[in-house]
This record gives C-alpha cells, structure tokens and sequence, in this order.
DNA sequence: ACCTGAACACCGTTCAAGT
DNA sequence: ACCTGAACACCGTTCAAGT
C-alpha cells in the first residue's frame, strides 16, 4: 500500500471510531468522509462495505474477547466463567450502538465482513459452555448458536434506550435460566422445560 | 371527514398493510404512497409519522392482545396463562417485521403514536404478572417493565432471520426464568439471584 | 496507484399552487 | 377541505477523469 493510501486509511479509521461512539454503526459514510477530510468514493474504496469499516475498526476488540474467553476456560469456576464472559461480550457491544444487529446479520452471511469474527467468537462462547455443562452446572439443552442468540438479545436490549435500565437485571434473569438450578439436581419427576 | 378522504385512507391503509406485510415496517412511505396511487404528501397528511400510520393498522391487533390478557386472567393456571399470553404477543410481532424496535422506542416516547398501546399492552401483561407471583408461581424480582423488555427482545430475535430457528427453543428458556422452578420452594440458603 | 467530483436513484419533509 | 407536484437536503453507489 502506498504511503499516502495508508495514511488515509489509518485517518478515516480514527475519525470512524469518534464518529460511531457518538452516533452509532448507523452514522453516514458520507459524514464520515467529510469529517476525514477525504472523497466518500476514497472511503469506499478502502471499505467497500460498512461492515468492512466495522471490522477493522472492532478486529482488536473481538481479538480482546476471544483471548479472554481462554483464560477464564482455565479458571476454577466453569460457571462463573460463563457468565463472566457473557457480561463482558453485553458491556463490549454497548459500547458501539446498533452493532448487534450487523453481528445478528453477519453470523449466517459468509459474505459478511464480520463474518469470521462473530463464527469466531460464537465458538468461544461455545466452549466456555460445553465446560460448565460437563461440571453440570449448565442446562444442556442449549448450544453455542443459543448462547449467541441471547447475548445478542440482550445486547439489544441495552441498546434501547427505554430498555436500557432493565439490562442488567434481565441479564442476571437470563443467566439464571442458563445455569441449572442447583437447588434442582432433580433426578426424576421435575425435569426442567425442554423443547 | 370527506368522502374522497376518507376514501383515500382507507385505500391507503389496506396498501400500506400488504406492503408491511411484504417488506416490514421500514418500507418506503414513498413506495406504499406510489402503490396507492395516491400523492406522498397526501399519505404524511393522513398519517404524520411512520408510527402515527403503524398506530391505526396495528391499533385492532393491539386491543385483541389485550382482551386476551383479561381472558386470560380468570383462567384456572396463572403460570399457564402468563407464558400463553407472553407467547401470543411474541407470535404477533413477528407478523410486523422490525415493528418491535419501534414499540421499544415508543414505551417512553409519549410523543409517539404508539406510546398508548404500547403503555396499556405492558399493563395487561403485568396484571397476569402480579397474579402469577400472588400465586407463588412467578419470580417476584420482575415488573411489568421488565416484562415488557423480554417480550421485546425475544421478538427481536424472532426477527433476525439467523437466530429465528431458535426462538421458539429461547423462548422456553426465558419463560423458565420467569416461572419460579417448582422445585425449588427455597425457603432459605438457596434464594434465586436478585438484583 | 490512488484520489475525486459529479451523476444517479433513492429517501422523508415541506409548501405554494391547484381543484 | 383536500390533494399534488416540485423543491429541498439528505443517503449510498458508481464511474469517468484527474494526479
């Protein structure tokens, strides 16, 4: 890449983060040019798509999450783990308005630019679960695409500004219902609902 | 009103419900005023905003979820009569594709055509809230709010095409959280998690 | 190689001018 | 009273023309 490509490409990712933390994934590209100084159509060429833009913009971020979902495999507790790690995916994707959305989209769409990353960190997810579900201590009736389906739900939820307050405290409603109740080992009669 | 307005609304209304139908809410106002051959200033006379046109073509299905509600209180099982309500509402939405974002907004929006329905629609699922807890059968940590906001989410996700195979599956998940597991009648050492 | 302005086909909003 | 075309300020996409 040439000195002056590179140059450009590094400023418009810095002028696409501010611009997304304060309006959201939605914000106009055109904008987003203007602010940097540059020809939309030179944006477009570095990143063909918004989700393009997105993906190197949060490449580091989801590297950070999936990193972190292999040292709380380690860790003593296989369901505080899993929870920990959920309320980390929640808070992260709070921080870039909307984005639930494009992962939501980008799980299934291998044309996607975030393709690989939501696969890559679905699979994450996915380990930490399958550990706390050998402790028994995870229902097993879910897997690593339920796991994604509900921090993505959740996600939403604080994304919603009237929702927003409630988050937090659906998160831990939601957790609950992923954990198997210990008070139940229920070994006949009680079996929890399953599909 | 006049019988060429009257005309013209009624017109637009049953285009604007098939175009929905076919494209969800967010289809161009432009596009449905065009299908109804009918002016666009015209279709923002009769209907000022998106919501405002969402509001009269929802407005029947709305009072229906309600009166179900209070069919649904004198039923013999309050925890049957929750989760059955809970699932017609998210069975609804799905009928509207992208019209819980805009519920979601409009609960706190008291400037949106949407905002009554939405506020009378979230009362009717706390009253079949309340009576379940007075019966013992649903957690107490939960208003009617936050069952409004699970209602939201798990139509969100009945909405995103990757994670609605799932939904149905979340949805028993979720509805397990709200039902406070039998099971379980702790009356000490094993409190469920609070907020 | 890389950049850019301009043209294009959209969108929702507004309003003066018609019937 | 009610309707409408046109103007407006946006959007993302595309491409011929510049350096």
């Amino acid at each position: 890449m040439r000195a002056d490509a590179k140059k450009n490409r590094d400023h418009l990712l810095a002028v696409a983060g501010t611009a997304i933390t304060e309006q959201g994934v939605d914000v106009s590209l055109r904008d987003i040019a203007r602010r940097a100084d540059v020809g939309l159509a030179t944006l477009l060429r570095h990143f063909p798509t918004r989700e393009a833009l997105l993906e190197a913009l949060l490449r580091t971020s989801f590297d950070e999450l999936t990193a972190r979902a292999g040292e709380f495999e380690t860790s003593d507790s296989p369901e505080d783990a899993l929870v920990s790690w959920l309320r980390d995916c929640v808070a992260w994707t709070t921080e870039y308005r909307g984005v639930t959305v494009l992962m939501a989209a980008a799980i299934e769409d291998t044309e996607s630019a975030l393709h690989a990353s939501c696969v890559t960190l679905r699979a994450a997810g996915a380990r930490l679960l399958a550990r706390a579900q050998a402790a028994g201590t995870a229902r097993t009736d879910i897997d690593g695409t339920d796991l994604f389906a509900l921090i993505a739900a959740l996600a939403w939820l604080s994304d919603q500004p009237p929702l927003a307050p409630r988050a937090d405290h659906l998160f831990a409603v939601v957790a609950s219902a992923i954990l198997t109740n210990p008070a139940s080992t229920n070994t006949e009669g009680t079996a929890p609902p399953s599909p």
